[in-house]
Parts: structure tokens; sequence; C-alpha cells
DNA sequence: TGTATATTTAACCATCTGGTTAAATATACT
DNA sequence: AGTATATTTAACCAGATGGTTAAATATACA
């Protein structure tokens, strides 16, 4: 279940995905409600979904007519350790860090 | 000279451009050596290096005939915070962190 | 000067990507 | 049953990506 870093990085790579799970963040939402702040189909949309699914970024539930987006919780964590593995390069400071978990 | 997420994560999505920047961990190195333990044409690997470079995860001097690359340490920093603002996601726990980082 | 080494540039190719519109599907409502 | 709503699938398109080989460029060496 757990995605490659390639479909993982590859689906962060696009603003308008990312955008989409900064939305997630504040709650799970329907299709189409992700899509509606976007200047793009539905379509389009519904194909950054599905590539944010496969990467294990978020999850979707179909209940009734409505596919309920939702993140996936550990769905960064392969990525972010890889990324931890260059932390001597990326992380300001120590301080830096524990002000961002908290 | 900063870039933008969709360079860095987009350059982060590639498995040999990933294994570079691992080897590049070590040490600087030249084009040729970089090029070595992969079965793929110079010119590949060049592209590979100009898309890292231009995503600021690396840095190249040419030195005589010889194009040193090396890691860029503020490269990842601009990725690594965006991960981080979805800190409560995907960071295990926090000795992980710290084991990583020391 | 001539040759070898290091690297890039050019031209090409197949496949992937991110978008479109139109049609299909599935569920809900009256 | 018939209509509206939510979403996906299909077919298409332009441009990007990741590779190739052949040629060009730049530096070093004898």
């Amino acid at each position: 279940m757990s995605s490659t870093l390639d479909e993982i990085f590859s689906a962060l790579s696009d603003t308008t995905r990312r955008q989409i799970l900064i939305m997630l963040l504040e709650d799970d939402m329907a299709v189409t409600d992700v899509a509606d702040p976007f200047d793009m189909s539905l379509p389009a949309i519904s194909k950054h979904l599905n590539i944010l699914s496969k990467a294990g970024l978020i999850t979707q539930e179909k209940r009734g007519r409505v596919n309920w987006c939702k993140l996936e919780p550990d769905g960064l964590r392969h990525a972010s350790v890889w990324m931890l593995s260059f932390g001597q390069f990326n992380i300001p400071d120590i301080e830096g860090i524990e002000k961002l978990i908290e």
C-alpha cells in the first residue's frame, strides 16, 4: 500500500495538487467542492485526485453520489523520511523544527 | 535564486536524480563520475544535472574541463518547510526525528 | 600542432502530463 | 418514471519528459 517516492514527489510537483492537499487539511471534501475554487474542469480535478490517491496522499470514499476526499495521514511519511535523511542540509535550526511540529 | 516547489518536487520525482543527490552527499563529483554507475548515456545524465541545478538542489562549477557538481545546502529548504507544514501528518514521533537529524 | 578527455548541444523519438469537451454512469429527488 | 446532481470515462490535443545517437565545443597533454 506504500506508494513509491516517484509517485509521491511527482504528485507534489503540481501546484493545483498541493493546493488541494492544503484545502483538505481543513476538512474532508466532496469532489465538486474541491473543484470549486479552481478555474479548471471537473474531469481535470478528478484526474488530480486520482494522482493524489495513487500516491497515497489522499483516500476517497464514496457515500451515495458523493465521493469524499480526505487526507491520508501517513501519505507523506515515506517522502518525509527521505527528506529528513538530508536533514543536515535542509533544516535551518532545531528551534525552527520544534516550532513547526508543535 | 529560490526555485519553485514545482521544480524542486519535480526534480525529486525521478529515482536517477535522487540517487545522484545521495551520491553527492559523500563528496563533490565530476559529471563523468556521476554518470559512471548509471546504465545511461552522458547526455542523459547531463540533462538530469541541469534539472537538479535549475531546481537549486545542486550547483556546478567548471574548473578546466571538469564540471564539478556539489549539493546545494539550502536547496531542499523550501520543500522541507512545505513538508513540515504537514507535520502533524507525516512525522512518526519526535524521537524518530531527533535520531534522523543528529 | 595534433590528439585525447570532459562535457554540452542538436535532432530525434516514444511516452507521459495536464488540460479540454462530450458522453456515460450512478445516485437522489419529485 | 423522469429529471437533476455528482462524478468518471473516453477521446483527443499540445507540450513536457526521459531517453537515444551524432556532432560540437573546450580544455589538457605530448
